[in-house]
DNA sequence: GCCCTACTGTCAGATTCTGGCAGTAGCAAT
DNA sequence: ATTGCTACTGCCAGAATCTGACAGTAGGGC
């Protein structure tokens, strides 16, 4: 094996690997003596690549991926293109942001001519979504992710308002809302929450009890139920 | 420059050309013999790059694009996916299908974790934007890539039918309907139709006469006079 | 204090890379 | 058909790089 493809097999490798791995045991998995190993990553980490040492522990790859070399056609790279320019348009800052980025560094690699007909955008986006969300949706989707427990002030569809606590485990992107899918504390049951409703949002700084992919595989279950599909 | 980087660099170089570019003058971009860019060519090849050489001409690289390693973070691969996602539930089948590809090569070289967690989706698009297009999107899109015109019927608002030849330039994607943008050769001026009013859809198999950028540039141009922004 | 680990320096041998040369073959214009 | 440009292959010797082994330093966890 070349070096070259070892180099990227190291990286799918601690991909695997989230919890820190030896250098010894990549090693022992490459083939290569331990001092080659080292020299790889030193090489890696030259070129970027996030990983990172701690004596008497092994080595982790920090969030935040490189993606290998890959082939798109160019139907494939216009959907991409489209799609985050979509994101770009949500009220969601944070993602909103994300999206223009991937597309800048997508932008960066493609070849000249079809760069230029994406910068003119042959492919327009509707009008970017109403941000009359007062909240961070960032928040949201940040609680979601580390499975944490969010309160807020919920104005339903009949303007009476309510305190609550959820644990959330999806978000909505619809064509004028966006719908936070939690499991609701008072009412114990699966809720959405319109985000344009929400107001007085705080991170609970608290675990919820149960694993994000659980609720939401049993939230799928009820929406099967009702209705077909 | 080791060698890894040098294939890189490469295929950069074979992305700016789009004409056939002659080995000799590859080689000495890159500082290196011609032999040894032989060599390259082969080991790229090798590994799935679409280079094609051709005695007497030079080399290409076939359309179909090979993203070099990116970084990205978590967020831009969030948004990349939702985006994808919801290009997925566009009614243009092509595009569709073509986002639904680029999916699933992106997951394939994620880390476990978060491919699972895409799965499972825990960032949601709403339901399919109604399919109630009679015609082919892809035929539209191909049409505004190679500057062709496009026949079609086309029923106003008011329902009141009329043949159109028009030269197609953009395509919108609104909540609720895809728009064709293009100069109307009946009305001499620019014009959109709502991809659901439009029948009888035919791609005409001649070049419309202008070039494609500046149609757009002059009808964004009609756009800013009587909107603000 | 002990063990495990990351990391660095050095060096000789293995491996790969590289450039030059010679030769074959395909394409295009003349 | 000839000429010129080009892609492509095989070969070889020297250059460059990579590799493993050993020795040694330093930091974290128990």
């Amino acid at each position: 094996m070349s070096r070259s493809e070892r180099l990227l097999d190291l990286i799918q490798r601690l991909r695997r690997h989230r919890r820190p791995v030896s250098g010894q045991v990549l090693a022992d998995e490459l083939g290569i003596s331990i001092r080659t190993l080292y020299r790889d990553i030193a090489t890696l980490q030259g070129q970027g690549a996030p990983i990172e040492g701690e004596a008497g522990l092994g080595y982790v790859l920090k969030p935040g991926f490189m993606l290998p070399p890959l082939m798109f056609s160019d139907e494939e790279i216009e959907a991409i293109v489209l799609g985050s320019r979509w994101v770009a348009k949500q009220p969601d800052q944070r993602l909103s942001a994300a999206a223009a980025n991937a597309l800048a560094k997508i932008a960066a690699v493609l070849p000249d001519d079809l760069r230029e007909d994406l910068d003119a955008s042959t492919l327009l986006v509707g009008p970017p979504a109403h941000a009359i969300e007062g909240i961070d949706l960032g928040t949201v989707r940040q609680a979601i992710r580390n499975e944490r427990k969010l309160g807020f002030l919920y104005r339903d569809a009949g303007g009476a308002a309510s305190q609550r606590v959820v644990w959330p485990f999806a978000l909505g992107f619809f064509d004028k809302v966006r719908v936070v899918v939690a499991w609701c504390e008072m009412r114990q049951d699966f809720r959405h929450f319109r985000a344009d409703r929400i107001s007085g949002l705080n991170a609970i700084d608290a675990r919820y009890p149960r694993r994000r992919q659980v609720l939401l595989k049993e939230w799928r279950a009820t929406l099967d139920k009702p209705r077909g599909s």
